[in-house]
DNA sequence: CCCTTGCATGTGATCGATCACTTTGCTTCG
DNA sequence: CGAAGCAAAGTGATCGATCACATGCAAGGG
């Protein structure tokens, strides 16, 4: 399982900047200036400098940059414990966001349970190697305990006093698009199988969804609480009482989708023909299974680029800006939606 | 979008060792000693130090401990750059595996094609951050190019000189079991739909395939160049002619499996009657499809912890101990398989 | 011709811990 | 009683960078 281990030499030391300094005839000063690259600079100097640093294949040791500017360039990110809802897309996302900002990411909190999680993300605030953290996860009593620290902490999904400006809710806005297809479609009552309570968007999903039928003067049968597996989903349909009338269903991703539909199958109950199921997030095995799945297709790679904006712009000091709500969610009807039975 | 943020105070200023001292009213290298639990020590001076670090909120700074150590109890996790082959229950087993050495983990790699992921790798490296690197997808010519770096990297699925030892090719001993087991069925005549080529994963399956072919005097119809994705599965299916005498089919993974299924059900082969598929992984929604999927349950979690474990033994220049390969791995036959049509 | 001005560069202190070595203080035993 | 022996605690150096400030040197103004 061991890939390739350096064969090579005997363990040369790594070259400091003090020995770039004296091999380029300067002082080890004018070589960390050469570093920052502060302008300023006569051209011989640099060149000298440059010439020294590639004999040497000097690498600035980062530790050491980070003790004395009290800057680490580190965020935490926190996932979820739980197996399946790891948002990998959102996950590569601000990972890619976090470095081009020349940050690297710490994934935290794979394990134990959310307090543990919390303390976990305590301790490296504390110990100062993490100058920020963005949560896919809900922190529970974090925020309280967190007193004492400065650092800022995002949970994805969660809204700052600034929501009004960007759409409260946003991540769950969806929700409404689904309601009123299925509503346009001749839909009348509903029923939301929902993701687990305590996670921003479980929570968005499912008071977006409540708005929607009220809204378009329709009816919900309920919400299931489900927790985002796809049992979840098959007890959800197993547990529908026939007569509820209910032709529509949201799931809360695409996995609970999967169940709703075989819970249904296996009732008798068809899909599309008798009842209608969205699921959520467009996975790849959606356009595959039969009936292929109808959901909403998000650029989780841009959600999670934009949490980790936000979350360097907290770092900073300044305000995020904000992408285009329009472009991040996009509805996909497919076989497992259609008309009512009627 | 932005959660709690610290509300409290004046910035208080984090505390150091020597401040901890001069409350605690010793000197700056007891603290230290105290920190490191060295044994030996007055149990009056270890109080009074107790008692002055809770009332100073004090958190050793690590920054400046890894300096002088020159430790930095950090390791890299390279991840795959494509949405779905990331294998979460491996990246919390080995993550939980560093977590509780005391390592936190550095997830990177999600970004850029192979050249610039070995780059960032050797970034890391160079500058002194990570210790060692446990990469979950292959990292090209990676090795070539470390000449002069001594930390490990391992790479997940391929094996050292050791690998007589504990069985080469080993994850992708299943292989022969799936074969062996449809065989048993009445199976003469098989296909397999590998991963992508490079990744040791894929490659092994299809090695020990071949192999399992070959021992139980098989035949294969060959082997299809997948590379994890549905879609490919979908394609091996169709494109396979109708007189390949095919009649078990093994996917890559679980996914593979669906494009599989559907592939041949669009053609109006049925499955199982007509054609047997198995899928690797146990992905949670095998269970809820139709038909339900054969598969392979392994063990993520444990082989992550192992992975890692590996990793960091090798940091120790150590020899990992070996977890029995028998618990990694379970044949799970189910609805998608079973005796060929005659 | 001297002094100001500004750019390029050098000197020494500093970040917060641990390491290596020294000192203090108490036991113990010839 | 004195010195060895040992545990506990202290002193100063050090890791490798950046920061704050000082200095050298050439150009320009009075």
């Amino acid at each position: 399982m061991v890939g390739g281990s350096g064969t090579a030499g005997p363990k040369r030391k790594r070259a400091t900047i003090w020995e770039v300094a004296r091999l380029a005839g300067v002082s080890h000063q004018t070589v960390s200036r050469y570093l920052k690259n502060d302008g300023g600079m006569k051209p011989t100097t640099k060149s000298k400098i440059d010439r020294a640093i590639a004999e040497l294949d000097y690498h600035p040791n980062l530790i050491a940059r980070s003790m004395r500017t009290r800057r680490t360039n580190r965020v935490a990110i926190v996932l979820p414990e739980l197996t399946n809802f790891v948002p990998i897309p959102m996950l590569r996302g601000a990972s890619a966001a976090a470095y081009e900002e020349g940050f690297t990411t710490d994934v935290i909190g794979l394990e134990g349970g959310e307090g543990r999680r919390a303390e976990g993300v305590l301790n490296l605030l504390a110990s100062g190697q993490a100058e920020g953290v963005l949560s896919f996860t809900p922190l529970g009593d974090l925020g309280a305990r967190m007193k004492g620290e400065t650092a800022p902490v995002i949970v994805f999904g969660e809204y700052d006093d600034d929501m009004h400006s960007r759409g409260k809710l946003a991540d769950g806005r969806p929700a409404e698009d689904i309601v009123r297809h299925l509503a346009d479609l001749g839909h009348r009552r509903f029923l939301h199988v929902a993701g687990l309570r305590g996670w921003a968007s479980a929570d968005n999903r499912r008071a977006v969804y409540a708005e929607a039928v009220a809204k378009y003067g329709l009816e919900s049968y309920g919400i299931y609480d489900g927790d985002w597996s796809v049992r979840s989903g098959y007890q959800a349909a197993r547990e529908l009482p026939a007569d509820s009338g209910v032709t529509a269903v949201l799931a809360a991703n695409d996995y609970v989708a999967i169940g709703v539909i075989r819970g249904f199958q296996d009732r008798g109950i068809r899909v599309p023909e008798d009842v209608s199921v969205f699921g959520w997030d467009d996975e790849p095995f959606g356009l595959y299974l039969r009936p292929t799945l109808s959901t909403v297709r998000s650029d989780g790679e841009a959600l999670g680029r934009q949490a980790m904006a936000s979350l360097l712009a907290a770092i900073r000091g300044e305000r995020a800006m904000q992408i285009s709500e329009s472009k991040l969610y996009e509805l996909v009807p497919r076989g497992s939606s259609g008309p009512p039975p009627w």
